[in-house]
RNA sequence: UAACUUUAGUGGGUUGAUGCAAAGAAAGGUCUUUGAGGAAAGUCCGGACUUUAAAGAGUGGGAUGCUGGUUAACGACCAGGUGGAGUAAUCCAACGGAAAGUGCAACAGAAAGUAAACCGCCUUCGGGUAAGGGUGAAACGGUGAGGUAAGAGCUCACCAGCGUUUUGGUGACAAGACGGCUCGGUAAACCCCAUCUAAAGCAAGACUAAACAACAAAUUUUAAUACUUGUUAUUAAAAACUAUCUACUCGAUAGAUUUGUGGGUAAGUCGCUACAGAUAUUCAGUAAUGGGUAUCGUAGAUAAAUAUCAACCUCCUAUCCUAGAAUCAUUUUUAGGUAGAGACAGAAUCCGGCUUAUAGCUAGAGUUAACAC
RNA sequence: CCCCAUCGUCUAGCCCGGUUUAGGACACCGCCCUUUCACGGCGGCGACACGAGUUCAAAUCUCGUUGGGGACG
């Protein structure tokens, strides 16, 4: 249920080219969110923090947390991809910032794909 | 008590829930064990390991630079010498050579280096002299006495420096004796001397699988043959050319090679963690370090694990609150509560160092000053 | 594994230290020229990334730190 093994991770280069080739956009305050509506029944996510962004501590840091959130959300939002891109700010802000905030894009992002692609709607929903 | 110096250590802990990585067990959806530092960092040195088909010589380049030792090795470390800083504990030193050679020294100053062209002093007017001359970072020793026309290591005493020698020390060097009498600074300027030195780096490299492929341009001379009789083609030979072997030369090997454009593959296994290993103890050594004995096995990922949440405890801080103690008072201090804070920083082939970052806490040794006995 | 850092920007000087108040161009500011703007002329403002060392003296030589850029699969 609440598990996050290589399944749910995105790991190859030609996955993420891909995915920033064909993706829908959005962009909250320290992330920016790619999403994708696959053919697998699996969530799957990607990360990427920058060198711009601090030391490999905070780095790894902002990494964890982003997949601490993921972790605990992916129920509801079943065959979708999402790379999140760490925007500046991101190191100064607290742990619970974080996941606040990766809840919030996920839904967002989901809602999105889904207005843009009605049709696919009821194959997907639950 | 205050102000320091120095050497070590530590780098929050426990429990629960939910997860991640590796290994091992199981075989029904699991279980067990282990899982980041003193700097894992910077990549500044040194090695192990791997490849460069293979053996070299010389020149050059680079690094180091007081002495002795330690080490696999080092530019590291230990002990000592000399010089410098500090009242001292202690700290710092690229600390070989200027009598092999070439350079450089702005401004100021008479003069910046085979001493003397200026002023001055003395003069028998031929000359003598470097005592004095405000400079400068630095001026062919310094102080005192004798001496002289004026002066001068010209002579003497002491000091500094130089050479020879004796003693002590493995040695750097130290102490003493004797001698003649002054022969500058800069090598983190070139340079000389001594010692060391092939390059690339785990994205090294090995195996398996898949894929494989092009196009354009460039490449000397001679001879023969062909014909379309010349910026021709083919063949042969020669050296040359190209590539590699460290930058160059010699030498060696291979040959179709080189350059540009464009395209493809970047996925699995090994390398991969057992060791110049760790901890404890003992012996040798002033020490770095080395030898012996016992116990232990302790991360191994590849979009890259070691985390998140909750509770309690511990430590630190406070223009905070409550209670107590000391003091005339400012204030200091003890206990509890409340609030805040808990550094620097994340393994990526592995070791030995160096450098840089680091909240706070603990311990040892030593110095100086004040006070008390 | 390499390279670089100088006015707001682009740069010279660095190798081989003193000549220099760190030079030049564009930009900016003021004045002149012009009916006005532009062009032109004159003047001004303004920099050696940071910290140590060597030296009488450092932008320059040496070491460390910080920041930026590039190459290699």
């Amino acid at each position: 249920m609440f598990e996050y093994s290589k399944e749910n991770r995105i790991l190859k280069n030609r996955e993420y080219q891909t995915m920033y080739a064909d993706s829908s956009k959005w962009v909250s305050t320290s992330f920016v969110v790619l999403g994708r509506i696959t053919e697998n029944l699996v969530p799957r996510l990607g990360v990427v923090v920058s060198k711009k962004i601090g030391g490999a501590v905070t780095r790894n840091r902002i990494k964890r947390l982003c997949r601490e959130a993921f972790r605990n959300n992916k129920g509801l939002y079943p065959s979708l991809d999402v790379v999140l891109i760490a925007r500046r700010g991101v190191a100064n802000t607290t742990g619970e910032m974080i996941s606040l905030d990766v809840k919030q894009c996920l839904s967002r992002i989901y809602k999105k794909l889904l207005l843009k692609s009605p049709s696919r709607e009821g194959s997907y929903e639950r």
